[in-house]
DNA sequence: TATGAATGAGGATTCATTCAT
DNA sequence: CATGAATGAATCCTCATTCAT
């Protein structure tokens, strides 16, 4: 690909999120292109499909909030780092950040959210190693609870002292009595 | 209202909500006047705008939710009736049998759902006299937890283990420690 | 149907003959609608995709065809009638009068033009039994011939002289020796 | 022109000529160029606009038809050669080896084409004087019959048999009684 | 009031053509 | 010269909304 087409991929991608997040997923492809400053053609020659772009945003998010997590795993401390990245990623959709509407979508279906899938669990099962978080807590629920407060945190725009008071619950849940 | 057109809007009502339940809000109104068995014209008529057709339906839900919470907090246990009510919604969300969609549109803003705020601010308040919530929970984060757990179950289809199992933990994120 | 809706329906029709006769059935439907005077909506409400709306004009010329077919043959002459039919079919596709073009397409295949095939078989077989036509030859051919030489006089335009010179040709085929 | 240049002229007229015959002439000049192995730049260069790409298929397909007849005409049996060149047309166009329906475009007016219907009006007159045809026999209406009987043969899908029953129709009428 | 036909803006997608690399 | 990315007009189709019947 030319360094051209590349960069318009880039802008195109990021313009979609900002659309996207901003006006659901049924916002147009041409105001899309409009924010992106491209014609709509190339928006369709880089994503033939409308779901094409959403599926790319969608692996897009998925893969840095992989990344996030493993970051974590890696260097934080075992017993906050779940915490830190869970309140992380509801921050980042509350600040119009990241695409959570499309977090719910097959999340557990789709390989290609594996990657972010494992990364997560590795946090919650060294949060739980590290006495952080309730032994009967499963990776399941903790997704469902990620995507849950993510979106509420977007579509439903809490301000930033309802979504610490939120998270306080659910966090408090998560860990041992 | 003659009788008859107060029997039409009930219908219609009655279609809406089953068509927006199963293919989202996007559904198209045609859809509902099909089901209904009116023409298009007379969904107008009631409603004439999509969205006060929308919001029709959201204040039908929050009515029935706030008659359910106003019964548990007459007639239940004030230490089980949130978490049961609680449990309730997101059930009937699951079963597709509201528009839970709906529920984090501007719910603290329109005055019409306040009733509704109301009566779950009642079983919260009842739950805490009766130290089966801590004292500092508030009702904004119930609701919020209300809405997103209930948005996660319908929109990405949890099926019950998940349901309960996610519930376990926010309600154990609710209660004293 | 409502009354202007039928009137509506056949002011579509009669445009899309026009257009789709004198630019191909690649013609915009918006042609179309502009043409009979009525918004793109309404083409669309009677047509729903532009297929339909091809395979509505088809229809149409079947059976006026099949009509003028039955005629010819409760009343014309058997000797000449299928001539007078054949040449017939091609002085309207010349004066584009007609959709020619879709004649070739389905036409042994499609069950809603076989009674014109049915009309046209009669004909043939009384020009048969009255001698004017060699017995040897079949419905297919005839069609295939008719076909052909009024598309030909539809798109490539052949004039008067040319058009009569050229059915002199095939009429002389098709009579016995 | 550079070596590489006609190369690349060759192969991409090449492949228009699958290409249009296979999905007709509005499949994409994208496509042809894919088929041909070529950047869509270089189609354009070769031919500006999609029109002349067309034009020179046609062309091609004139000047190969040209030399046929001249072969024929110059070798042939003059009884025969104008129905063996016939037939041969119609059997390419069913075939798909050529783009017949081209051919009823302009076919007169194109002074590109005069060649072809000069090498064609030698096989008549020869087949005239041989006594195969009837003196009041024009090449128009020869032309008329080939084109419109390739046409057909191409569009319509004709089987072998029906080919040869409605070209012995067509060879009857253009023989003396 | 109910009906359902008509409207027309809006949306996804395609493709001939242009032009920077 | 070749490449292939970008352009944007054009096309099919949908749907909220209006209005004649």
């Amino acid at each position: 690909m030319r360094a051209d087409a590349k960069r318009n991929r880039a802008k195109i991608l990021a313009a979609a999120e900002e659309v996207f997040v901003a006006a659901g997923s049924d916002a147009s492809t041409e105001e899309v292109a409009r924010r992106a400053g491209v014609a709509i053609g190339t928006v369709f020659r880089h994503f033939p499909t409308k779901n094409d772009l959403l599926a790319a945003i969608m692996k897009e998010l998925a893969d840095r909030l992989a990344g996030e997590a493993e970051t974590l795993a890696a260097e934080g401390d075992p017993a906050t780092a779940l915490f830190t990245f869970f309140a992380g990623v509801v921050e980042q959709a509350a600040g119009r950040k990241t695409v959570v509407e499309l977090l719910d979508v097959d999340i557990r279906v789709d390989s290609q959210l594996q990657t972010m899938r494992d990364a997560i669990g590795a946090l919650l099962t060294r949060a739980q190693q590290a006495g952080a978080v309730r032994a009967g807590v499963r990776l399941d629920e903790v997704m469902a609870l990620l995507t849950a407060t993510s979106a509420g945190a977007l579509r439903a725009g809490w301000d930033r002292d309802l979504r610490t008071r939120t998270l306080d619950v659910v966090f408090a849940g998560l860990r041992p009595r």
